[in-house]
RNA sequence: GGAAGCGUAUCGAAGUGGUCAUAACGAGCCGCACUCGAAAUGCGGUUGCCCGCAAGGGCACGAGAGUUCGAAUCUCUCCGCUUCCGCCA
């Protein structure tokens, strides 16, 4: 959500990053939002003028009634009842023209970083860089459930039973995998500053609409029945909530955690869900890494976070890119997103999104209310007023749709899968998968 | 899940329909004084949001709604906390 007062003073600015997002049917909600802004002050003006003649009535009333004047209390009540009428339609109003203020402000996008490229959709995001080695093997490699399959590690059919399309059953070496991957990815992180953290998994609707923008929550979110809470679909929503209606100390920032979580996602509308597999799911799991900062240190951590789920795919000898999305692409409470995508050696292309790092600019700070204090100089010059801190989120891994990339990537001619140096510690020391099951 | 109590500033806490919310009282924190320095003591300061160029005004006592000329105070709903009971990993 931007500023009202930034879209007041800077109109021009404001269309021009809708336009750059190509949402042209949301221009005219500027000037519309300027016109019922004003209208808003100027209804809030009339209201509080006749609270202050209430306030004050009311006052004289208890003096007059401490003084046993009773009669002329009675006039003086009946003068302040007529005022009632009018203080009603005008707080109603003033109710009415804030409400509306307020759902124009929610669908205008946060104003996007020049550094964003100009795009319609996803085809026109940018490439950033590779690392790692995109290696075409000399064999054919199958699909991922084929490669599951073969390492007796997934069971879709009870799942489809059970839960429906989207879920699964992991076992033996690729859950433990699941975990292996889980577990290295928080140590990772840890090892890099971050708190370790584990959330709740359900958040109640009033943090929900303040970490995503409605038409994601309506797309993604489930709902518990008959309570005021939702499945989270990421535990960033949780991580960024913990700071709602807080007004933090600057030395207590940058606030830096990675979290464990479930995730849940409806996927509505992602025609994906038929795909055959694990790519996209219902239910995953996730470690996330997520930042609250001063607003100037933003881009800073924006690159820093970038940086570590890049290394970690890297110390995974999983070849990922880098790409950077387009202005179309951009969600709207972003100001600055770049994917990692994972090299595909059976579709030979960087075919799997398995990270996404973004920075939220002051947007989800002003829905929830996390404010930094401002400088207490004596000075009054030097006194700065409080303000919106920044917000970060970035996955660090996330199977099991990154265990595709690393089986795709790791598995040899013989059908045995490599595991990498530094995941052997998680997995009882094994440096192969699969070779019990040859050998039978 | 049942019962009772509670929710006021950084913390403890008073206020139970008006003259106490720039919130009593106590503590903390910051500044100053005293001191060689410190402790102790004394004095001063110390919530946030909104409108306004300003003067000034409005709002907020967990959240929301209601009663009233007027609500921290009375009523209702919700949220949270504490204690006891029940249940449970």
């Amino acid at each position: 959500m931007l500023d009202i007062k930034f879209v007041r003073q800077n109109p021009g600015a404001v269309k021009e990053n809708i336009k750059r997002k190509f949402q042209d049917d949301k221009l005219t909600l500027v000037d519309d939002v300027i016109a019922l802004d004003e209208q808003y002050r100027a209804a809030l003006q009339q209201a509080e003028t006749l609270r202050a003649a209430r306030n004050k009535g009311s006052k004289e009333i208890g003096a007059l009634m401490a003084q046993k004047k009773l009669d002329e209390a009675n006039a003086k009540k009946a003068e302040i009842a007529a005022m009632g009428a009018e203080l009603d339609e005008l707080a109603a109003l003033e109710k009415e023209l804030a409400a509306k203020v307020r759902a124009i402000m929610l669908v205008l996008p946060q104003m996007m970083d020049d550094s964003v490229p100009t795009g319609k959709d996803d085809s026109e995001n940018v490439e950033l860089a590779t690392v790692g080695e995109a290696k075409v093997p000399d064999f054919e490699v199958p699909y991922h459930v084929e490669i599951m399959e073969n390492l007796a590690g997934v069971d879709l059919d009870s799942a489809r039973k059970t839960s429906g399309n989207g879920f699964y059953y992991l076992l033996g070496d690729v859950a433990r995998l699941h975990s292996a991957v889980l577990s290295y990815a928080r140590d990772f992180m840890i090892d890099r500053g971050f708190t370790y953290c584990i959330p709740p998994y359900m958040i109640r609707s009033s943090v929900v609409q303040g970490v995503m923008s409605f038409a994601e929550m309506e797309g993604m979110m489930y709902k518990i029945e008959g309570e005021d809470l939702y499945l989270i679909g990421t535990s960033e929503h949780s991580m960024i909530g913990k700071f709602i209606d807080t007004l933090n100390a600057k030395e207590s920032l940058p606030q830096r955690y990675t979290s464990y979580s479930p995730c849940f996602r409806k996927e509505v509308g992602a025609h994906g869900i038929e795909e055959r597999g694990v790519f996209r799911v219902h239910q995953f799991e996730k470690q996330e890494m997520i930042v609250v900062c001063e607003p100037e240190d933003s881009p800073a951590w924006f690159e820093k976070m970038l940086n570590h789920t890049v290394e970690l795919f890297e110390s995974l000898e999983i070849p990922v890119r880098t790409l950077e999305c387009c202005s179309g692409d951009l969600a709207d409470l972003k100001v600055k997103s770049v994917d990692v995508e994972a090299w595909s050696p059976r579709q030979q292309k960087y075919a799997f999104e398995v990270g996404s790092c973004s920075n939220l600019g002051d947007a989800q700070a002003r829905r929830l209310g996390i404010r930094i204090r401002g400088s207490s100089e004596a000075t009054e010059l030097d006194r700065r007023s409080n303000y919106y801190a920044h917000t970060l989120n970035n996955t660090v891994a996330a199977p099991p749709r990154m265990l595709i990339a690393f089986l795709e990537n790791h598995l040899q001619a013989s059908g045995t899968v490599h595991v990498p140096e530094v995941l052997r510690g998680y997995m009882g020391g094994v440096e192969t998968l699969g070779e019990k099951a040859n050998a039978t």
